[in-house]
DNA sequence: GCTACATCCTGTAGCGACTACAGGATCAAG
DNA sequence: CTTGATCCTGTAGTCGCTACAGGATGTAGC
């Protein structure tokens, strides 16, 4: 451990944030050069600097990631909480959004899930020939 | 030079074959580079001649990538349906190892649409100091 | 035949969101 | 002073497409 302690979180090198945040070190550069996270000081011989600031954001982007945000929506989540405050109308807006396309894709899994389950019951174990699941997929299904 | 037909399905041009199929023309010369596709008898002039064998494959893969098979796993899956027909049992485990795979997802999708739900219908619309969107995915909360 | 337009060809580059090197430079400990 | 961990930049690969550019060919009407 350092003079400066993690307790401060201050002057994190890169490998530290990254543990912090479970965030990959090429991930955190990569975000660095899309413009994700703001360009951090550096040393003298060049190394990345991170403040707590830089751990709360990544930390808010990895969650939001998790969320199955796409990095563009978070940027405006972020703008919106940022120092100009905006309505909260748009960030519900954004959220809503997000949720509509989840309950899609949450009503095409559920059917997945039945059709697939109930065809590798079928499932006799033995040659292919008749395979069910070979079935289930063929051309004779219309969409 | 056109005398051969041996059924309305032969001799397919590939933007034929992509309204059959509605995969996308770019797409299947895309299936074709990876070996997805076998690589298609041409005309005198290097045109791409299809048949009624390409069809069905094209519309089982399109099939499988709906119902969110890996390319990967589709090659495998044609494989097992192929010449050497294999025991059903290899196939049954891709389309198990698939579900499970799905399972996890949903888990996942239907816990996130709770979240959010709850936290949207929290939302004041008004400024966002205190947005609960915004709050919800902030560091404070762990994993 | 000529023209217009649809369809096809190859090749390359882009997307999102990373991940994986190569080939160095620098740092902290023994 | 040496070792090994950590860091740097830059480039290229992943998956499953999609979008061109810039041609060549096919088809229909006149």
């Amino acid at each position: 451990m350092r003079a400066v302690t993690a307790s401060r979180a201050e002057h994190l090198p890169i490998g530290e944030l990254s543990r912090l945040t479970g965030v990959n070190i090429e991930t955190i550069r990569y975000y660095e050069r899309i413009r994700m996270l703001p360009a951090p000081p550096r040393t003298a011989s060049g190394r990345r600097v991170y403040g707590s600031t830089d751990l709360r954001i990544l930390a808010f982007i990895r969650r939001s990631r998790e969320l199955g945000f796409s990095l563009d929506e978070i940027r405006t989540l972020i703008r919106l909480g940022g120092p100009e405050k905006a309505s909260c109308r748009e960030v519900r807006a954004i959220a809503t959004h997000h949720l509509e396309g989840i309950r899609a894709k949450l009503a095409d899994l559920r059917k997945l899930e039945r059709l697939l389950t109930k065809t590798v019951a079928r499932c006799s174990g033995k040659t292919a020939p008749d395979c069910p699941v070979l079935d289930i997929l063929d051309v004779r299904r219309p969409k």
